[in-house]
RNA sequence: GUGGGCGUAGCUCAAUUGGUCAGAGCGUCAGACUGUGGCUCUGAAGGUUUGCGGGAUCGUUCCCCGUCGCCCACC
């Protein structure tokens, strides 16, 4: 499952390998968001290109549209989508909590109205399990109560316990057999048993609350570990603050997972802090929004000083946007509203986001992280903006 | 030629019977987006102060005269 290759020596930083039904992952690894079944704007094709290695999904989506039936018919998520590489699939716990309407939690699940049509739902940790079964992905999310910040101790506390409450029936349900339905045939249980589970460290900004939820996970046991309800609007310092405190209470053989993060600079930080998965829209939506990431700092592609730039976005990147398309270009389809636009620069930040991770994992080869993400931020922040 | 209408930010238009600061949308410029959001939100610049000239008035974008431009109708 999990393979710890190498701790760097300076920092908590390590290297490691996740195996997978459908292939290994190098870690520190980042993981483009791919909601409905597609990174946006992005073909499976642009995603190799770009070593990817392994997409998000998600469950909570998937099961309002098109609905988890219709792609159990189809042979499973990755056959649905042509992707052959592993996929993981967020439960949408976070989704139900900001998305949905009206909804209402209970210990037994959750009721909420979808966001789409309105229709009602009532979902239990045990569907959520059941539905990313169905979708035949390789590391499913349990469902989780993620708190807003600031939350009060109390609330924080109801959500922790029932987040590890609803990972022990989660966990119940991997291991019981798959449902078979009519017609459908057994051989997908030996695809199904390798199918790893993450639990899910809640408890907001409160240490013991982060101590306890880890224990009790730790109890039940899971392939890895994930730290939610983090990056929900808490300031920086108290992030870096509890994740390290959370991060020791895992233990060292197993992959962990930072949650929806983020930003460069977080998982670099993130990085050194022992965290080996990361996941996150920000270069997909920040490039459908002209945002582009570049090794010296961010770049609002349709701003007024490209006009006429016939550089490419980063003199540095070899993905094929920077080696084919102006920043001249980028701008105007961005002026015009033109798709290709989104696409070309979403392409770019993926490629960008990958191979700051390429590097991360070779300086920690090197037992150099230190030097590489003192390099890293000295250009990125220099802001250089020509 | 005659009659009527209109000329207010780059564009389309607002401005209670002439009375604090001439506003909005779009566009432009610049930000924000961290397990959803091709969405959305935020901020800024921009009117020689309302085609131009004159007049009445304590005071007018809003009244009067002239002039220029555009539109409509009629001849």
């Amino acid at each position: 499952m999990f393979k710890l290759i190498k701790q760097e020596k300076n920092t908590k930083a390590r290297l490691g390998k996740l195996l997978t039904a459908h292939g290994e992952i190098d870690t520190p690894c980042f993981m483009p968001v791919g909601t409905q079944g597609t990174v946006k704007t992005l073909s499976p094709q642009d995603l190799k290109e770009s070593s990817a290695q392994i997409i998000l999904a998600n469950a909570y989506h998937l099961f309002l549209r098109p609905g988890v039936e219709v792609i159990k018919k189809l042979g499973g998520l990755h056959k649905f989508i042509s992707w052959d590489s592993p996929i993981l699939t967020d439960s949408g716990g976070y989704q139900i909590f900001s998305l949905a309407f009206l909804r209402k939690v209970t210990d037994d699940g959750v009721e909420f109205q979808s966001h789409i049509d309105g229709l009602k739902h009532f979902i239990t940790p045990e569907d959520v399990i059941r539905m990313q079964k169905d979708l035949a992905t390789d590391i499913l999310m349990p469902l989780d109560e993620c708190v807003h910040y600031p939350s009060a101790k109390d609330s924080a506390e109801v959500a922790m316990q029932r987040t590890v409450d609803w990972a022990r029936r989660s966990k119940k349900v991997t291991k019981s057999p798959p449902r078979l339905r009519s017609g459908q045939a057994s051989h997908q249980v030996t695809g199904e048993s390798k199918q790893l589970l993450f639990g899910i460290v809640q408890g907001a900004t409160y240490e013991d609350l982060r101590k306890e939820c880890a224990e009790r996970l730790l109890e039940i046991g899971f392939d890895g570990y994930a730290l939610g309800g983090v990056s929900v609007g808490e300031p920086k310092n108290l992030r870096y603050n509890i994740v390290n405190f959370t991060v020791a209470q895992l233990p060292v053989e197993q992959p962990r997972y930072l949650m929806g993060v983020g930003l460069p600079e977080d998982i670099i930080e993130a990085v050194g802090q022992g965290l080996d998965m990361f996941d996150c829209v920000v270069p997909t939506r920040y490039g459908r929004n002209g945002t582009a990431f570049t090794s010296s700092g961010k770049i609002t592609v349709r701003n007024a000083p490209y006009i006429e730039d016939s550089r490419g976005l980063d003199s540095n990147c070899n993905c094929y946007t920077c080696k084919n398309f102006s920043r001249a270009y980028l701008r105007h389809l961005f002026n015009a509203e033109e798709i290709l636009g989104l696409r070309l620069v979403s392409l770019h930040n993926v490629h960008f986001f990958l191979e700051m991770m390429r590097k991360m994992r070779e300086a920690i080869r090197q037992d150099r992280f230190l030097e590489f993400k003192k390099k890293f931020l000295n250009k990125y922040n220099s802001n250089s903006k020509p």
